[in-house]
DNA sequence: ATAATAGTGTCTTTCAGACAATATCGC
DNA sequence: GCGATATTGTCTGAAAGACACTATTAT
């Protein structure tokens, strides 16, 4: 016979400690541009599961501390850069019995797309080195768990996302020209863009506006805008093709 | 003194009951199309927490029974449906302290589409009630957990999702003719396409095939076409707008 | 003046939108 | 033939690509 209880009841004699559950995570992928190249920061394990190995900068959920996702991604990226970001984008939740020697585990990847511009990389007690490596097409790396298959899924996004919207603008300074955005497009698309598509795309957009400062070389000043805060991402109507 | 231990002794001594981890679940946005309007299933709960509310299928991961997170999706649609599904896409993990009473919790949010052809749906222990329900704009209802704001996330990707992709294709059963394929567009994007420029599209996308038989009506009979299986979701080059 | 990079003018190409014209069925 | 829906022809327009041209600085 059912006895019939309440919500209340039922909570009240609820205890997780007594089911088999997933180990539940989050990894992210932090993007900047150094020296002309796409970075993403990996760190060198110094604890136990695939100590010594690299991976992403992530960890586990702290159920007191963090009251939500974000809070644990921004936590994780404060802990290793010391900043926040302009972007933070939730990419892809891998799970299931393999990934993690220490059973059943789930983890929620991010991307965070920062400027390298005044970044002190910090190591702490699980991780005793901290690195930007370059991102290329087809690159093979050994990270530990699986975060090979992580990080390409993060870099898809980040050259998908290239093509249709204006978000690589968040991985550079607050000022820039246009020949610069224009690299970071490149870079990350891998191939060259047609200056003038580029810069109709961007001016038409109205996402960026000039700050009436220019940048000095030996050769023509180039006007220096910074991003216009509308907080969401531009869509551009058409993709952007590679040319040439 | 720490003494270094081997990876296999750090695991043997390994316990996940012994930590305060999150819940994990899975829910899921199982969308077709009948009588002409979208329609989301959902199930009303017969068990504690909110026992009796309406909420989107799902449940927590079996980590005895699934391999994978896409196994536990594909099991809870078929206890529902019967089915399996031609497109099943993840969307977005939602997790806070907040979300379900039992405790800090995440759920990884899919959504399937499948052609509401020889479904049967199957109420079971944990639901006393599977519906289709019709799926509006800027509708309100009261769903169990956050459930609500799940549904959102899943109707809004559907609904970018018709504007550059091949997606909605998944919805019809598998022959269908151009007009039926072109409603079941404009069902989700809300308005109207225009006739030429939608057939287009479809044709130079190269993603169907005509099957050589056609419906017969009153008027003249129209091609009828299947998809071409190549996989993939197919990306059109420009995003569609609606008409008129 | 020259080198170098910034920025523009303009023609072409591609593909969606508008809308009318034609095709083919049952009746 | 008529009504209904399927299918096609063709013009327009918006935005990207090609590519040559002009502009402005330091040296």
């Amino acid at each position: 016979m059912n006895k019939v209880i309440t919500e209340e009841e039922f909570l009240s004699s609820y205890n997780i400690h007594e089911f088999d559950i997933p180990l539940t995570s989050v990894d992210m992928a932090i993007f900047t541009v150094i020296d002309q190249q796409l970075k993403a920061l990996l760190v060198k394990r110094s604890q136990h599961p695939a100590k010594g190995e690299w991976a992403l900068p992530g960890g586990f959920i702290n159920i007191h501390e963090d009251k939500s996702l974000d809070d644990t991604v921004r936590r994780k990226l404060a802990e290793k850069t010391g900043v926040d970001t302009s972007h933070l984008e939730q990419v892809q939740t891998f799970g299931n019995a393999m990934r993690d020697p220490r059973g059943w585990s789930v983890t929620i990847a991010y991307m965070a797309l920062i400027s390298a511009d005044n970044i002190q990389l910090i190591a702490d007690e699980s991780s005793e080195q901290v690195e930007w490596i370059t991102i290329e097409n087809n690159q093979h790396l050994s990270l530990a768990f699986d975060h090979n298959d992580i990080l390409n899924a993060c870099y898809k996004r980040l050259k998908s996302k290239v093509q249709y919207t204006s978000l690589p603008i968040n991985l550079l300074p607050a000022t820039f020209t246009l020949t610069e955005l224009q690299k970071t497009f490149e870079i990350i698309l891998g191939s060259s863009i047609e200056k003038k598509s580029f810069r109709k795309r961007l001016l038409d957009a109205d996402i960026v506006v000039e700050t009436g400062d220019f940048r000095i070389g030996s050769n023509r000043p180039a006007k220096l805008y910074k991003a216009k805060k509308s907080g969401k991402e531009h869509l551009f109507p058409r993709s952007i093709q590679g040319s040439k």
